[in-house]
DNA sequence: TGATACCGTTGGGCTCACCAATGACCTGGA
DNA sequence: TCCAGGTCATTGGTGAGCCCAACGGTATCA
C-alpha cells in the first residue's frame, strides 16, 4: 500500500472540523438505535423535553431544543399521530398548543433513553468517565458563548 | 412569560447532542466566515488537503476528508471553475483526475485558512488555550476508535 | 379601539451526509 | 489473449438539519 492514512490536514486540527466529524458520527450512532423504537433524533429531543418540563407550547419546545417552528410542526405531528404526546390547546392562551407526553409515550421514551445512552457510551467509549465529563463542560462552555461573552467583538466584519 | 430559560433536559448532557449543537455552532461561524470569499466549508477543507498532499486523486481526497464522491466532484467543480485548482487526467492511470492546487488557490487559501482560524478562535472563544487543546484530543479520539478499537463489537448493522 | 408582538402553520431554500448505478479504466488470472 | 473483479469519476435521488418569509388567529398594552 503505498498511501499512508495520513495525518492529513490543518484542517484536521480546526475544532469546528473535528465538531462536524464527531457530531456526524454521534448522530449516526444515535440515530440508529432510535431507529429500532421508529423514532428519530428530535422525536426522541422533544419527547424528552415533553416529559420533563410538562404541558408546553409548541414554541417554547423549538427555542430549548433549538428546533425550527416549521420543523417542530413536523415532529409534534408525528409523535401525535404515534399517541405519544397530546396536542391540545391552551384554554389560557388560545394561540398555543399544550403538549403533553401520554402513558405510551413515557413508556416508550423510557426505552429510546436507554437506546440514546447506549449509543452515547459507545460514541465516547474511547474516553474515561472523566474524560467524558470534561467533554461534556467543554462543549456546553462553547455552546452557549452569548449568555457569558458580553464583550467579544460580534465580528464586525 | 418570563420562564426561566431552564435547565432543561436529559438531552442535554449526552455528548451526541451537544456535539450536535456545537457543530452547528461551528458550522454557522466558520460558514459566514468564508462566505466573504465565496467558498463554503467543504471548498475549504478540499482546497487545504490539495495543497497538503500536492496532486491526488478525488477519490483519494475524499477518503481523507470523509467526503462522498459525488459531493467532491461538485466541489472539484467549482474550484476548477474559479480556477482554484487543475483538474488534469492522470497519465498513469487515466482513470483518475490529478487536482493540484493553483497559483490563485494558493492565494485564496491563505485567506480562508485566517477566516477560518478567526472563526475558530471565536468559536473556542469561552476556552483557554490548554483546554482548547483538550477538546482537540478528545474530540479526535472519539472521531476515529476503528484504528484504535479492535475489540469493539462494530454494532454490525 | 388600534398597534404590536407572539403562536402555530405552511411555503420555500440551502448545506451536508448517504446510497445506488453507470461507463471508463486498471489489474489479476485463466 | 480475454475475462472477472475492482477502482475512479460521474450522475441520480433521498433525508436530516437549519434558516428565512409569510399568513391568520390571538394576547397584550397603550
Amino acid at each position: 500500500m503505498a498511501e499512508d492514512p495520513y495525518a492529513p490536514a490543518r484542517i484536521r486540527e480546526l475544532p469546528s472540523w473535528l465538531l462536524g466529524r464527531a457530531a456526524a458520527r454521534g448522530h449516526h450512532l444515535v440515530a440508529g438505535a432510535l431507529a429500532r423504537e421508529g423514532l428519530r433524533m428530535m422525536h426522541h429531543a422533544v419527547l424528552s423535553a415533553v416529559a420533563e418540563l410538562g404541558p408546553v407550547s409548541q414554541a417554547e419546545l423549538g427555542r430549548s431544543l433549538s428546533i425550527d417552528p416549521k420543523d417542530m410542526v413536523a415532529i409534534v405531528n408525528e409523535l401525535q399521530s404515534r399517541g405519544l404526546v397530546t396536542r391540545t390547546p391552551d384554554p389560557k392562551d388560545r394561540r398555543k398548543n399544550a403538549i403533553a407526553i401520554s402513558v405510551s409515550g413515557r413508556r416508550r421514551l423510557r426505552r429510546t433513553e436507554a437506546l440514546g445512552d447506549e449509543a452515547n457510551a459507545e460514541l465516547t467509549a474511547a474516553l474515561s468517565p472523566a474524560e467524558r465529563e470534561q467533554l461534556i463542560a467543554l462543549l456546553t462552555r462553547i455552546i452557549q458563548p452569548e449568555e457569558l461573552a458580553c464583550d467579544t467583538t460580534e465580528s464586525s466584519e
